[in-house]
Parts: structure tokens; C-alpha cells; sequence
RNA sequence: GUGGUUGUAGCUCAGUUGGUUAGAGCACCGGUUUGUGGUACCGGGGGUCGGGGGUUCAAGUCCCCUCAAUCACCCCA
């Protein structure tokens, strides 16, 4: 064994694995396309600068960069987001709106690994551009929710928690916080729910400071409005605030039009998701486990300024990202990965080397026909060979032997119910298709 | 980035107060059992005990450093 390992957070994936992912994947990619998504696709190495552009230089600290032999600043993508808001960038004015790309991509992020966060881990992002108003929002929440259902998960297992920077930034504002430390504010509403009464004071001083608004009224108030959990609870504290009432019509449309799709059970109004990126400008949501662990299982939000502030068009988008790490951890948890019967078709056992030829002749005009097929490389008697097709999880076993080649039939058995019978070899591909159709009476008399 | 725990064969683990050439089960490879299902029996490969340094006559075992995994923080596009 070498003693060259693969890197720290880098999963290797062995053919068990491998499938899960095949999975995993496959479940994102048809309830994106039930939703009439269509799958994109963007370079793994991108200028730095794309990815610094949007978030600033302190991110690179998390990113796997370093220069190319040309003296190019690049870097492993971390998201794909950038990418996207180029792409649709530079042909949006021809496209149809509005725009429902699906993309599933291996990202990378130089952090310390933990579980259910590594450096190197596929998403599933989904977004819709071009159309501004709760519909849209509606429509990626309930895809969101359907990329979990897919495997089998219920409503009552997760629960995705919307909220909204629109209704917080009007709300700070009516509490007199002045719009330029809005933000501020809100990165110390992420925290309410850990923080220490203490730290969160001091914080929310920080963030206040040189306003007139009390620092100690304002948390109090923060976290009565981030405790709020019905629409009535909202529209109370909003009575005299026009345009608070104004976004709690788009509330209601968003709600209306996930309860008229049947996923009222999984969503929940939470204040308390304000999501750290500051490039989201409206509805924001995350999906958690609704179990012990309450894993983060994705998260999204909608973003109008970002596509414009990349470069591209004055274009409204929405989106969201699912992690194969976590979700992963969750299926296994719950039972819900299948288990693929992954051994091929026919397992050839050749027996003798004088039946080799006629076997070989057969086999590989079974792979043409669209089989698969495995047979002995090497000589093998009996025992070993219908071992060999046991263990390699084959469905029927064919038996060339040098009685059956002198008969010019190949026997074929079952390894299910151990059932045999005989085929002519000039019958092999219409007789063997029946097999695998209709099960071993195709050709039992 | 900070702190805790863990590290012996592909896997699960033994390994005595420090004491010969580090073991078992499973898995893998091969042989035997006259062409009918993982059996049985026999045999084999595989470890610089995560890596490096130190203490000692002697280290898998004790000490230090380091790497990795994992947990709690930080962060989380």
C-alpha cells in the first residue's frame, strides 16, 4: 500500500459508494427536471477574482487557490453561483424568462473538516432568474422540498424555515436603525439563539453605534420579532407600518401558493433564519432534520442584486444549495439508500478450454446485444465457477461445458431458484432476452 | 484558527507491571474434495503497531513533537 494518502476532507469513493452518490444524484436531477429545470454546467477552476468579486478578499482564506504557470490568480470553485451569474450573464438577454437551471458540481473549500463538512463536497443548485415576485420563491421552496421527499423522506422529517430580509430591513428601519447597519444588526440576529445575553448586548452596541436606537431595547425587540411564527402575529405587529404590510402580501401569496402545492406540513415561518450571506435581499430559507441532530440540509434564498453586481443584467434569481455530506449521513440514518443489485446479467462459466471459443463467440455477441456479462478468464471447475457467479451477484448463470457445446446448446440456470434448462446456441440472443424479461419459463417447456 | 478524545493487517479487535520473531476472527489468494451454490480440510500473502524524535539493557506499551480522524467552539457562499 502506499503510504500516499489522499488529501484531508477528500473522500475517495469505492464502487458501494460510488453508487450512493449515483443515487443521490440521481434523485436531485429528476425532480429538478419534474420541475422543468435544465442541468448546466461551469469550469471546476475559475479566476480568483470571480469568486473575491462577490465576497470579498477574507474569503480567501477558504479557498483552494494559488497561480497557474502562466502567473493567473485562480482557484478551485467553492459555489457555483458565480459561475451561473456569468454564464446567464452573457446570453440573458436572449434567453427565455424565466430561467430554470439545475447544476451538479463538486465544490471545494479549504476549512477544517469535520463531519458532515469536508473540503470537498457535491451540491445541488437550483435556481430560477428573471422573474422577481413569491411565485418564484414559492417554486424553489417547493423544489427544495421535493429534492428531499425523492428519497423517500417525509414532510414530518424535515422542515424548512422561511424568512425574510426585506421584512427585517423594514423592521429596523421602523425601529429608527438607520440602513447602513441594518446589516450589522442582523448578523448579531443570527446569533440570538447561542450567543450568551452578555456577548449579544455587547454586540448589538457595536452594531448601533453612533444611532440613537438603545442597544438593550433593540435586542429585546429583535428577538420578540425573530420569535414570531405566524403571519397574524405579524400582521399585528406591523398595523401601523405601511410597508410592512406590503410585504406581508408577498408573505401570503408565498404561503397560499405552497399550501395550494400540498407542502404545508414542511414549512415554517422562522424570523430567526437571517442566513450570514449579505447578498440575499429577500425570502431566505433553510432546510433542517427534524430529528436529534437537526442537520443543516440546504439552503437558499433569493439574491436581485448579485447577477448585476457580477456583471451580467438587472436580473431578480432565487436559488438554493443541497450538500450530498450531510444529506448523506441523514439517508443512512433513516434507511433510505437502496440497495442496488449491481451484478450482471449472465456470469459465463466455461468449462474446459475446449468450450472457450464457442463461450467467447456467444458472450461477446450477448454484450452487443446490450448484456452484461462476466465469464471465467482463467480455467475453473464447477464449485468454483458457479461460486464465482454467486459472488459476483449475477442473475443467471450459462454453462458451457463439453457436453453442451457437442449438443450446441449453453444451459442456463437461475441463481435464484437454482432452475435449469437448455438453449441452442443459434437461438442464444431472442431466447436470453426472454429470460431477462420473463423469467426462466421463457424457456422451460 | 482554539481545545478535548482516538490511532495495532482490507475490516472488527486482542496484546499482562515495558521483556523472544506482534496475534485472532472475518475478508482476500491458492490447493484438495470426478460437473451443481459461499461448506469442510490444508496452505499463502498482507503490519517499519499513523509518522518522527526521546527515555531505557529492552518500547505496540512511558514522554515530547507531528499527521490524520472525530467532538465542542470559530466560521459556514
Amino acid at each position: 500500500m502506499s503510504d500516499i494518502r489522499s488529501l484531508p476532507g477528500f473522500r475517495e469513493f469505492y464502487p458501494e459508494d460510488r453508487a450512493v452518490l449515483g443515487h443521490v444524484m440521481g434523485v436531485w436531477r429528476q425532480a429538478c427536471r419534474r420541475y422543468g429545470f435544465r442541468e448546466w454546467e461551469s469550469p471546476v477552476l475559475e479566476p480568483l477574482e470571480l469568486f473575491t468579486e462577490k465576497s470579498g478578499e477574507e474569503i480567501v482564506r477558504q479557498l483552494f487557490n494559488f497561480e497557474d504557470k502562466g502567473g493567473r490568480k485562480v482557484s478551485l470553485r467553492p459555489e457555483m453561483t458565480p459561475s451561473l451569474a456569468r454564464m446567464v450573464g452573457a446570453k440573458a438577454n436572449g434567453m427565455p424568462k424565466p430561467i430554470r437551471w439545475f447544476a451538479m458540481g463538486e465544490n471545494y473549500r479549504y476549512e477544517k473538516p469535520q463531519k458532515g463538512r469536508l473540503r470537498a463536497f457535491y451540491q445541488l443548485n437550483a435556481d430560477l432568474l428573471g422573474e422577481a415576485g413569491p411565485a418564484a420563491d414559492a417554486e424553489i421552496i417547493a423544489l427544495c422540498a421535493d429534492c428531499l421527499i425523492g428519497f423517500g423522506l417525509t414532510q414530518a422529517d424535515f422542515r424548512i424555515r422561511i424568512s425574510d430580509r426585506t421584512l427585517w430591513f423594514r423592521y429596523l428601519a421602523s425601529l429608527g436603525v438607520p440602513e447602513l447597519q441594518a446589516a450589522a444588526v442582523l448578523s448579531v440576529v443570527d446569533k440570538l439563539e447561542r450567543g450568551s445575553p452578555k456577548d449579544l448586548l455587547e454586540a448589538m452596541t457595536v452594531a448601533l453605534a453612533g444611532t440613537s436606537v438603545d442597544p438593550s431595547r433593540a435586542l429585546e425587540l429583535c428577538r420578540a420579532f425573530a420569535n414570531t411564527r405566524s403571519l397574524a402575529e405579524l400582521e399585528s405587529l406591523s398595523a401601523n407600518d405601511e410597508a410592512m404590510k406590503a410585504r406581508l402580501a408577498e408573505w401570503k401569496q408565498l404561503l397560499a401558493t405552497l399550501h395550494s402545492m400540498g407542502f404545508s406540513e414542511c414549512i415554517a415561518i422562522d424570523l430567526t433564519i437571517v442566513r450570514g450571506l449579505a447578498y440575499y435581499t429577500g425570502f431566505v430559507f433553510e432546510a433542517f432534520e427534524t430529528g436529534g441532530e437537526a442537520r443543516a440540509l440546504a439552503g437558499g434564498g433569493r439574491y436581485d442584486a448579485l447577477v448585476k453586481k457580477l456583471g451580467g443584467p438587472d436580473l431578480p434569481a432565487v436559488g438554493f444549495g443541497m450538500g450530498d455530506v450531510t444529506l448523506r449521513d441523514l439517508l443512512e440514518l433513516k434507511k433510505l439508500i437502496p440497495v442496488y443489485a449491481d451484478g450482471p446479467d449472465f456470469y459465463v462459466m466455461i468449462l474446459g478450454e475446449d468450450a472457450r471459443p464457442s463461450a467467447l463467440e456467444d458472450l461477446a455477441n450477448l454484450r452487443r446485444s446490450g448484456f452484461r456479462v462476466e465469464y471465467n478468464l482463467k480455467d475453473g471447475k464447477f464449485p468454483k465457477l458457479i461460486q464465482a457467479a454467486e459472488v459476483a451477484g449475477a442473475k443467471y448463470a450459462l454453462i458451457y461445458g463439453g457436453s453442451e457445446v457437442a449438443k450446441g446448446v449453453a444451459k442456463v440456470r437461475s441463481m435464484t431458484d437454482r432452475s435449469e434448462a437448455e438453449v441452442p446456441r443459434t437461438d442464444l440472443v431472442p431466447a436470453l432476452r426472454a429470460v431477462i424479461a420473463e423469467g426462466m419459463r421463457a424457456v422451460q417447456p
